[in-house]
DNA sequence: GCCCAGTTGTTGAAATGTGAACTGAATTGA
DNA sequence: TCAATTCAGTTCACATTTCAACAACTGGGC
């Protein structure tokens, strides 16, 4: 089957988005490491303060974070080492296990976030055209949205 | 200073973002797996083939790539040993180092690069709406240019 | 009850990535 | 000229991620 290139445009566009992504990336990561942590681990301690009692499983944390459950296996290990979660049996499944978030790991959370908002306006929000920023948005969830 | 929270819909937008970027790359590193390569690989041999006569310097493939030198330095001794490049010390610098593209990482690469836009064009381009595609394209320069 | 395919989470080793030294070469400028 | 600085690339030590294997458990179907 012929392949269907990009176009000179399309191309270019999806070099733009490679290098973007990258600059973002870099640039959230440089400026939570004060902090002692990583775009990972701070998206864990969003999601479970975002939750009920703070707490959830394993597997749940794991997608709604986007790693493998191997890879939260380990980063929770990590983040428990340094007291900011728990581990705790699941009551209703043998199998499962909580994930919860201590009191020190919320105080971090909370330190944290200002400075890594500031970090996303600095790095995408306030430098794009908001007209372009909500297209981004509609491009994403079209990425997102599942169909095949 | 009082942080400038996000609004609902610009942190919706924001994870979106983040939803769909992790999206794309995991098709992008499953479709390139079985041409054992990754998305990092693949860029390599894109500016090699991109370059005369086949051949960068290594911090110059470095920023293009957008590896660490250091990176870099593995990636390429990586590939080395799969005979997709070679090392040749470069004539007009004796720190330099050039990396070259082989016949072999020649032909990998146009053997996995219909698969590759294929897989681009499923993750994102043909997904999303040409406007929101184009407007993708300004936001994402907008957040290369250097401003700061 | 018993089987068994599927799920959950962990493990440990191998692969990969990171950041700080470090080596040798080029450049600067007094 | 030559010491000081910067530069290119590698190396080292370590952190993180991946992958395949595994043990424990669940929820049907029979």
């Amino acid at each position: 089957m012929e392949p269907r290139w990009l176009s000179a445009e399309q191309q270019r566009i999806w070099r733009s988005f490679l290098n973007g992504v990258a600059r973002i990336n870099e640039r959230l990561d440089t400026e939570l490491r004060p902090f002692g942590l990583d775009l990972g681990e701070y998206e864990i301690l969003v999601h479970l303060s975002e939750s009920e009692r703070h707490l959830l499983r394993m597997s749940d944390l794991a997608e709604r974070v986007r790693q493998s459950r191997s890879r939260l296996t380990h980063t929770i290990s990590r983040m428990e080492s340094k007291g900011l979660v728990k581990r705790v049996a699941c009551p209703s499944d043998r199998r499962g296990v909580n994930a919860i978030m201590t009191a020190t790991g919320y105080q971090l959370l909370v330190d944290a976030a200002p400075s890594h908002v500031e970090s996303v306006r600095r790095a995408l929000v306030d430098r794009v055209d908001p007209d372009d920023f909500e297209a981004l948005g509609r491009a994403m969830e079209a990425v997102t949205r599942v169909t095949d």
